[in-house]
DNA sequence: ATGAAAGCGCTAACAG
DNA sequence: CTGTTAGCGCTTTCAT
């Protein structure tokens, strides 16, 4: 059948002949193009809406027609959802951080959700940027790295805003968190620098006031104390790479130098042999161990080759996506601690103990 | 003077008494408690609006009491301006982006842009995620690293939201780019290399696919023809890392290997500095000499000295979101090709040539 | 299954 | 300077 010339597509109004198109498509113009009401046409773009396969067809010819692009802001007005979450994330000069960022930010994109990106300064407040975020109804926001005020936990509380910590904890409440097993990791590491036959290990501290570098030392510490050994030598590196090559200086420059160095982060390991290699000539697993935590990129490169205990980016994402979820769903849901376990990836930078190393998938791990 | 009582703040509506806002305050409900029109708490919000003092304490009194906080998605409906920036990344995990993305989302930031991320995968076409951020209605794109099929850019001049690229070049019409020197850049590495005494040059590609990677090949065998020296052997790492492992193992396997090589960008010179030092055991600088393109973090860690060409993020960040206010603000406005100049950083992985080493600010160039 | 109508929370003329 | 009024583009009852 030859169709009818379609009717005027866009009403003659006062646009200039140059603006390609002055005002953007709306349901509105495909409705008219379409012949049908608009509210038919939201049904067309709403997944569980009841609709007509004709009428389907028609506004679908006619949007395509026209290029329409439905406006989230304008649905998120009224379903009171944005599907847009906030995620807060610092360090980026850290390896570790852009594998999450990139891991949270596929798990919320396949969730439906988009990522509204704020860098935090390590050092700043992150109140008044987050108070900028809310305004722009996020559903969510998710910190990595990063803490909270009790204040602004509470202001999220509020605002019915479900808030999800990655790699840190709060004593704030009502907010989830998701961590790596910080205290069960480091005693692993521990015992298997124990095993090494290492006797005098040292411990470089992340900032003294994050939750990660607190539980690796405490977890470190303990299981030493178990193993019967000494108490490590502490230096603080402050999650810094700069700050953790002069721990390493420090340490190293020690009458009785250490012959274990754990650190509460790989950016920091990775200082740490840095130091030990180009300025003090040790070679990694001989003279000197290091060992990290995260596994980040560059742990694996050969010249490193650190041993780390690996925090799984991917799960951890797919956990705070799913808290988050559940969240959405029972705004009344408790606030969930969740940690997820690791591996002691074994590589060369440290010395290996006689037995318990094993082969997995392609890599070695420890299981003291 | 003693207030009066303060009429009822919240209109006892159907809220139940557990949750503790049901809905979310609105102007109107500031409005109400502060005694005048909605309007006025608009004005109160708005940077350029007139209203008394008397009334904007008045207002921003209740607005405080009653924890109020003006909806960005309502108001961007009206003003068909949502002050956020579709921000599309790929290659987090080399280590230049993060940077490059923490800069750019600084610079936004600080230009009252908010940044909706996408990490794009490196393989996939982008257009359905692009498509999916237009929704949103973005004021504008920046892709940092990633390239736009000429369909999409079409789009997106039709619906009248600007693009800019960051480190990439197209062919599309209508997008503004933000590069840096690559040609100029990769000469200079070229001469850098010739005036210490190299005389077999390799070069390692990127994507062959991108603009970088193609500029950067160009200039340096433009200018090794130039310098009458024989073309580059050559190989390609697609800008990944295990690919760049590989491509360095067969240069150096090569019956008369390289005395330089030049990579694409930094992530493959560190991955070849790792093949040359923990696999051929060379010395950076003697046997062989190493420079890179971008001076992205690792570069300057001691154990790789990496001298490379940098690419300046903030100035090219700043650039972009300049760019971006004169589309945003004159729609006319021809797209531009803005280029960056760089410098090269020179450390210790290359023989340096005995002239032309200066210090400037900390660091040492060299300017041929 | 469809259309009419009523807003979501806000800004922007326009009178006063 | 302030209130009134009319929407921005969409979803969602509610009738039909």
């Amino acid at each position: 059948m030859s169709k009818p010339r379609a009717p005027d597509i866009n009403p003659p109004r006062l646009v200039s002949p140059r603006l390609v198109s002055a005002r953007p498509v709306t349901a509105h113009d495909v409705a008219r193009l379409a012949g049908v009401s608009q509210s038919a046409v939201s049904r067309c773009f709403t997944p569980g809406a009841s609709i007509a396969a004709e009428t389907r067809r028609r506004v679908e010819e006619a949007a395509a027609r026209l290029g329409y692009r439905p406006n989230l802001i304008a649905r998120s007005l009224i379903t009171r959802r944005s599907t847009i979450v906030g995620v807060a994330v610092a360090y980026l000069e850290n390896p570790f951080y852009p594998a999450v960022l990139e891991a949270l930010s596929n798990a919320l994109e396949g969730a439906g959700y988009r990522v509204l990106l704020f860098t935090a300064r390590p050092g700043e407040n992150a109140d008044p940027i987050l108070e900028e975020v809310l305004r722009y109804r996020v559903d969510a926001l998710v910190l990595a790295s990063a803490s909270l005020s009790s204040h602004f936990a509470e202001e999220c509380r509020q605002a019915g805003v479900p808030v999800v910590l990655l790699n840190r904890r709060t004593e704030s409440g009502g907010v989830s968190t998701v961590t790596g097993d910080n205290r069960a990791g480091a005693g692993t590491v521990a015992r298997f620098l124990a095993a090494g036959g290492h006797r005098r290990c040292a411990f470089i501290a992340g900032l003294e006031s994050a939750s990660t570098s607190r539980e690796r030392e405490a977890g470190f510490s303990g299981a030493l104390a178990a193993l019967g050994l000494p108490p490590a030598a502490r230096e603080v590196g402050h999650y810094d790479f700069t700050a953790a090559l002069e721990a390493t200086r420090r340490l190293l420059a020690l009458p009785l130098p250490p012959d274990a160095i754990f650190c509460a982060n790989d950016h920091m390991a990775l200082a740490a042999i840095n130091v030990a290699r180009a300025e003090f000539g040790l070679e990694m697993g001989q003279a000197l161990s290091v060992v990290g935590f995260d596994d980040a990129g560059p742990a694996a490169w050969p010249l490193f080759g650190l041993t780390s205990y690996a925090q799984p980016v991917r799960p951890m994402a797919e956990r705070v996506v799913a808290i988050l979820r559940r969240h959405l769903e029972e705004p009344e849901a408790e606030a969930v601690q969740e940690v997820v376990p690791g591996a002691l990836m074994v590589r060369a930078s440290a010395r290996l103990p006689a037995e318990g190393v094993m082969e997995q998938g392609g890599r070695r791990i420890w299981r003291g």
